[in-house]
DNA sequence: ACCTTTTCGGAAAAGGTTATCGCAATTATT
DNA sequence: AATAATTGCGATAACCTTTTCCGAAAAGGT
């Protein structure tokens, strides 16, 4: 591996130099022709800045921090790699870590990215205070927020419009023809879960249609609490609703299977909404319509903020933002004749 | 962030008193005071040896990088899961990068992860040769194969045994009474689909059933592949053939949803096996009945080879891990009646 | 009391990079 | 021609750690 002296010992030039035209500092000037030498010899060698020394200097280290709430999630694994990809076009890469819903590892793991010296941390997370975050902050740690907001936390934060998303499914499904719609919600806790809950009430409500406390339930955004829900949902109360909005497309995947094993067909028997557009509900059987949010984006901006953190002032308050999610129609609904 | 010099001043002692105590080295012994005075400090400030500075002095960084072919692909995922899991009980972290099947972007993931002092890399590849790895494994980087072999390069190899799982699902489908077993293979490049189709081959031979190779189609891998190639076997073929194995989950997934679209039904009309076990094959209707690789036993063995590797005899030929596959029984196929 | 051995801790170099400072040498100005 | 200004580039410190070498102090032996 050639280090800078290697290169500055062949062009016959100081490491100074070397270092300058890398950097292109134009402190002190440069002859144009010591810049090509340089540069050839460079290329030549297949000269790479070592990024630990250049970091422990106090400059990037060409690396952003990850941390998701959840390794096998299908969700954060598409977001990772939505960052992957945004990080990459930029010569960044990712240090991934799930703390698998556990603070203690999660804030394990963000002592270890701030050891490591990342140029940034995006996370997401619903277990953190806003204390921590901003505690981490004013140590000088760049955070951006994805997908789940901290309130008070003065960090960016980057997500989709949970709000805008339930309501645009719950609109969809009143839309052909549907009034009585179950929901199963996600836990509570989550600011994400609230405001998709928001949206499915207020949409109702908007609407003229009453909302059933009957026909809410909570589960825990995996596929199995999706099926044991619904399950218990069909039992009780089968007859009286028509249509299900679920918090994200597991729950809706689980609670599909729930409504085949029980005989009935979707979407001729029930039509389905489902959140988040992973990439598996493309692949049920009838494919789930649902609610896309705008990964690639959220990524990008997410990417963004980390870079331009620098230049964010941070005496204002930080920007939140929220993108539109879109709604992606399968065959998970059918249009309701009146009756 | 407090450094070593802080600890030392701290306790009144200098700095290389404190890096004796952390690396306890007895070069010089150390009165049992001394090193419990610096072992409180170090805790008290919180004090964690900078990462970068050590693997500047040739020690360990405690990143691992990672190489697979596709970001968004399920296996790898979680595979890069299990891997995360395996580093993170020993500290260690991950810098996943995903070639996206792109033999450049392979090399500079490969190249920027040695700039970055990893200490060793874990890779999944069929666009690599033998003559590339061999060739970093002599500069000095330590390089472990999963998933794929590379049969020529001498890196340690730990892999499912895509042969035995084969015969599994093979014999299986035998078992229960099929003797016309349409096979959807992947693509022959890669080592592992050759390994597959040879297990397909070979027992149906034994159990004295001829191949043909007119229910022989070969997909790309994907959903979609496994659907447009399941829709023209049925097309062609559809009454030749009794079950399908297919290469791996997500063709089966594919396949599945082409012959319910045809308006036929699983397992009463097709039985279906698939290959891999990602997460999503429990979550299909039917579940899907396929063979798991012992992903977090590779996750494991992958991590303790990139540990071991100083400890590995270079004159020696490396060694192979094949580790056994287990058949995993769902709703996806029916028993034949003789007739 | 003097010498040897043991025990402990400090100074400094190395690892690769960048930023500051300043010294020459060249060019411009009067 | 003398002075000022500009330009090109090198020496050096700093970032944080580990390691080697060496010196000081304490303890032990005669």
């Amino acid at each position: 591996m050639a280090t800078i002296k290697d290169v500055a010992e062949q062009a016959g030039v100081s490491i100074t130099t070397v270092s300058r035209v890398l950097n292109n500092k134009v402190k002190g000037y440069m002859r144009e022709e010591t810049g090509q030498k340089v540069r050839e010899v460079v290329r030549e060698l297949g000269y790479i800045p070592d990024p630990r020394a250049r970091s422990l200097r106090g400059l990037e280290s060409g690396i952003i921090g990850v941390v998701f709430p959840e390794g096998i999630n299908h969700f954060y694994q598409e977001l990772a790699h939505a960052i992957t990809e945004a990080c990459y076009k930029e010569g960044y890469s990712l240090l991934l870590c799930s703390s698998e819903n556990d603070v203690k590892r999660e804030l394990s793991y963000i002592k270890l990215l701030q050891n490591q010296k990342v140029d940034g941390i995006i996370i997401s997370t619903d277990h953190l205070s806003a204390e921590v975050i901003n505690e981490l902050i004013k140590k000088g740690t760049s955070i951006v927020l994805v997908d789940e907001d901290v309130p008070e936390a003065n960090a960016p934060a980057i997500f989709a419009n949970n709000y805008q998303g339930a309501c645009l499914a719950t609109q969809y499904l009143i839309d052909i023809g549907h009034q009585k719609i179950a929901f199963i919600k996600g836990p509570m806790r989550a600011l994400s879960c609230r405001e998709r809950y928001k949206g499915y009430r207020d949409t109702l409500l908007k609407s003229g249609i009453e909302v059933e406390e009957a026909l809410i339930e909570e589960g825990g955004m995996t596929y199995k609490s999706g099926y044991k829900t619904m399950k218990s949902l069909l039992r009780d109360r089968g007859d009286k609703f028509t249509a299900i909005f679920c918090s994200n497309d597991f729950m809706a995947l689980g609670a599909m299977r729930a409504i085949q094993d029980e005989g009935k067909r979707i979407p001729d028997d029930y039509s389905i909404v489902g959140f988040d557009n992973v990439y598996v509900s493309s692949m049920s059987n009838p494919g789930l319509t649902t609610v896309a949010q705008p990964i690639n984006q959220i990524a990008g901006r997410a990417f963004r903020a980390i870079k331009d953190w620098s230049k964010r002032d941070l005496t204002k308050k930080r920007k939140h933002q929220y993108l539109n999610t879109k709604l992606i129609v399968r065959e998970s609904c059918r249009a309701l004749g009146h009756n």
